[in-house]
DNA sequence: GTCGCGCCTTGACGAACGTCAAGCTGTCAC
DNA sequence: GTGACAGCTTGACGTTCGTCAAGGCGCGAC
């Protein structure tokens, strides 16, 4: 990999907004980023590949990843694509298979490399964090048994407009977001195709969202959430 | 409860149809379930309230679970159906939370009853426990980011037909699935509304698929298996 | 028995998204 | 500068599902 370093305060916060980690102790989060890594990665470069051992997961702290299979016709079938928060790969380490995919930067970012070694470790010393990494993930896949739901109730620009809504709110960078370069990786993330997710910033304009290239503006991020209409949803919220 | 009793080896078997135990090994998931009971349920019974401390997880055995909340307004907002080999308000009690939904039977069955000290115990025990509990709900929640992908790809007969073969590869009763009394369950959990469900299970007909109240049959496995088209979708498979 | 009430079914219609196809815009090579 | 290519956008059209509405079936009450 590019250059590694460890973690710093930054990238210990980032990890923070990753689900798997959300309901753990600080001094617990804190104790396991000394043992990792933090590496800088270019677009286009391989973090692993298919059939290479499992030794370690990662989380994104900057940027975007993409997993994806060769498929035995030689094209690219992508799964899905990663941004800040979100972890890969930790089932796979867990059983210490080997990778079944493919993890490739779709932009220039930062990655936590978390190694089996060091994260068993950490389970063995405490067993709260056991039990508190199973919450998480066991809130996690609730919230996806939701997004199930919400992927048929929201159309293209609401889902859209909640998703740029999720990327603003982990780093308030006054309404500025940046996309991965190929607009066709989100749309795919979305469930959506290159058309409609097109067709969806187009009727976003009207609600004060441009985009220019890879960078999107939203001038009043609370006209955006109530169009989306958060509120309505606030019955569903939580997990099971 | 109705009636508790220890958890016998056809219990013991239906552990490991759920995703939870799927990846653990066969003594570990037994001394677990030597501490946990069994309960009968009877449609309507009400398994735990809206506000109850989290002191157990569940895992259906046989039959069917609705969760749901009571709205403000005092109406029923269905979260989840759920049946056997699915597993229900772990991530609360791992928090030590209190239960969100109410959780009642749908139809008449059977459920493991999970305590949190007996669990908790196991985990400390054996720090393997927790690494492949780690990886099976990981594995889940790849899974259900398929899903959200599969939802979109499959038409409702299709998605309905999934559905069935999936209870069916649980336990082989030669093409008869039991579904709860209320379609409009089976409806809201595969994400459409009771009109489609009919539709599709109209579509199912053509197929050898024929439902008699709430029993449905299957008359030929293989051919609703081309029809949804499991081999199409074989690249996708596996968590992410 | 028969009345009434749910629930399931069936039909007609409209909205939203995917598909196909064409045009546009930016970038890079020469 | 000019050409070529890739990605994005826009338009037209068909399919599918949700919505609204009416009808049928089964079950329990009286």
């Amino acid at each position: 990999m590019a250059s590694t370093s460890k973690a710093n305060a930054t990238d210990w916060a980032g990890m923070r907004m990753c689900p798997l980690f959300r309901h753990i102790g600080d001094e617990a989060v804190q104790r396991l980023a000394e043992k990792c890594r933090v590496s800088m990665v270019e677009r286009g470069q391989v973090i692993f590949t298919q059939g290479d051992p499992a030794d370690a997961f990662f989380v994104v702290l900057e940027g975007w990843v993409k997993l994806y299979r060769v498929t035995p016709g030689g094209a690219e079938a992508v799964v899905t694509v990663l941004t800040r928060g979100e972890s890969f790969a930790e089932p796979v380490m867990f059983l210490g298979g080997r990778y079944p995919v493919i993890a490739e930067a779709a932009s220039s970012g930062r990655l936590l490399r978390v190694e089996h070694a060091a994260f068993v470790q950490c389970l063995e010393r405490e067993s709260d964090l056991a039990v508190a990494m199973l919450a998480s993930i066991g809130i996690r896949a609730g919230e996806l048994t939701q997004q199930i739901g919400a992927l048929k109730l929201l159309d293209a620009p609401r889902r859209v407009g909640e998703f740029f809504l999720r990327l603003l709110a982990d780093s308030s960078q006054n309404g500025r977001i940046e996309l991965p370069y190929e607009k066709v990786l989100i749309a795919a993330r979305l469930g959506m195709t290159p058309e409609s997710f097109s067709r969806a910033l187009a009727a976003l304009t009207k609600l004060g969202v441009t985009t220019k290239r890879e960078i999107v503006s939203i001038a009043d991020v609370q006209m955006l959430r109530d169009f989306v209409g958060l509120d309505a949803r606030r019955y569903a919220s939580t997990s099971q």
